[in-house]
DNA sequence: TCGCGTTTGTGTAAGGTACACACGAATAAA
DNA sequence: TTTATTCGTGTGTACCTTACACAAACGCGA
């Protein structure tokens, strides 16, 4: 079990991430909440209407309580995004296991985040602090690393690919989100091109202009987007393991 | 020249950013302030205290002003930080030209991107709303296209390909920021490892642990890690420009 | 069984900060 | 003087967080 660590002294969800209030004592008043419910309704506050609205009296009001209630539950708004997070990514996909099957895996990992940011499309809105600690995100590292290290990656090789599928996916979703809603601030807005391109013309930006005027500069991701950019990755990915990379070793500018 | 478009209805810090205002009228008071300075406090602010103390308030005081008065410069906060933005990033750095070179070149991008976060850690914290349409993000997005098009890939790739380095000198110096300063929340503190350790070998994170223990899991990322992601990009960039690429196509899974 | 202290949850109120706006005073050119 | 523009004061809203008092529920002793 885990040792004598005082819970007050650790990051904010950590202890909570892992069930470690183990709330023994019976007494006192009975909680109208649960942690678990607070978040879930955190959860849905946000899927609602977007990580902005997630704030501490909205969330009480959800709840029919007042904004000081939520601090029994948690000792911070920074705790709560930790708990909405775990929740959010939820449980890691299973991967297919076997050395030669590395690419599947990475690839049904890589789409499994993209696919997680559409249901709860906040998940990129939120801050990451730091590596995870929580028992789903620790998962969602750990599959990819086995299977990474599966193939014949070192730890520290595959931490590195891991990360780079990682802010791939991260990204890709953020970029569609983005253009999916395609709001006034888009550039694929009409009134912005009309006034963006004539100073590209003018200062010189041939190659972004001609990316706007095809309208290549802000089309939707499709599936062979993703796909694209996961086979560059994959790639590189197997150049490493097959040792036999095209160009150099260790200096990538030659 | 310009059309005939409502600065009012662009996004916001469009019109400033391009020099759109052009104050014809010298009528009325005497500014104390201009944009630019406006502008410069709020990046000495946040390059003092970081991006969390870049308030109005604050950005006033220092400026000798009120809140309000702010808003006589900049229609939001949201321009404010648009501004910030394009002139934190800076001008884009002058790469090499010439279809054999745009390793050389891709590299000198990412790497320059790593060194103004470098100097300006607040960087990786400003919230990218979606495409650059300012003058120097622009430049940054034209010159990388330029080498990448140049090297023979079409378009859409190239944009591709420019947006995984961007993902990845971001990425990377957002990690090296939170291992530099690397506080009490950090993988790397003694209870924190000391709690979640007993943790994950109960729970099945053997990866995860054994690297945690040997402490890979939080090192610093040297010169030689950010080399290593970036081979492995341009790998693939390699792959797809000769055409080779190792197993497929399309599909990435195979 | 009853009462009491203890423990715990909740509400009220308040402090502190931030973004943003309405209005009038101050300023300086035309 | 007229007019346009800046600036300060004041206001309003919203948010995170804490301090304090009250209310509820449980265990224990009488």
């Amino acid at each position: 079990m885990s040792t004598g660590v005082d819970p007050q002294e650790l990051p904010p969800g950590l202890a909570l991430a892992w069930g470690l209030p183990a709330k023994t004592s019976k007494l006192g008043r009975t909680p109208s909440q649960s942690v678990e419910q607070v978040v879930e309704a955190a959860v849905e506050l946000a899927d609602a209407d977007g990580f902005a609205a997630l704030s501490m009296p909205k969330l009480a009001k959800k709840l029919g309580l007042t904004a000081n209630a939520i601090y029994r539950y948690v000792r911070s708004r920074d705790e709560l995004l930790v708990l909405v997070a775990e929740t959010g990514w939820g449980p890691a996909p299973d991967l297919v296991s076997g050395a030669d099957r590395w690419r599947t895996a990475a690839t049904t990992w890589t789409r499994s985040m993209i696919d997680r940011c559409d249901v709860h499309p906040w998940l990129v809105d939120l801050p990451v602090r730091g590596a995870p600690v929580t028992p789903n995100l620790l998962r969602w590292t750990e599959v990819i690393l086995e299977s990474l290290t599966g193939a014949g990656l070192s730890p520290k090789e595959a931490i590195q690919c891991a990360l780079l599928l990682d802010v791939y996916a991260r990204r890709t979703a953020d970029m569609r989100r983005d253009l999916r809603q395609s709001n006034a601030g888009s550039v694929k807005s009409t009134t912005v091109q009309d006034f963006l391109l004539p100073l590209l013309h003018e200062h010189g930006y041939p190659l972004v202009a001609a990316l706007m005027t095809s309208n290549e500069y802000s089309d939707d991701i499709d599936d062979n987007d993703v796909t694209f950019g996961l086979t560059l990755i994959l790639d590189g990915i197997d150049g490493l393991l097959s040792g036999n990379k095209p160009h150099h070793t260790t200096d990538p500018a030659g």
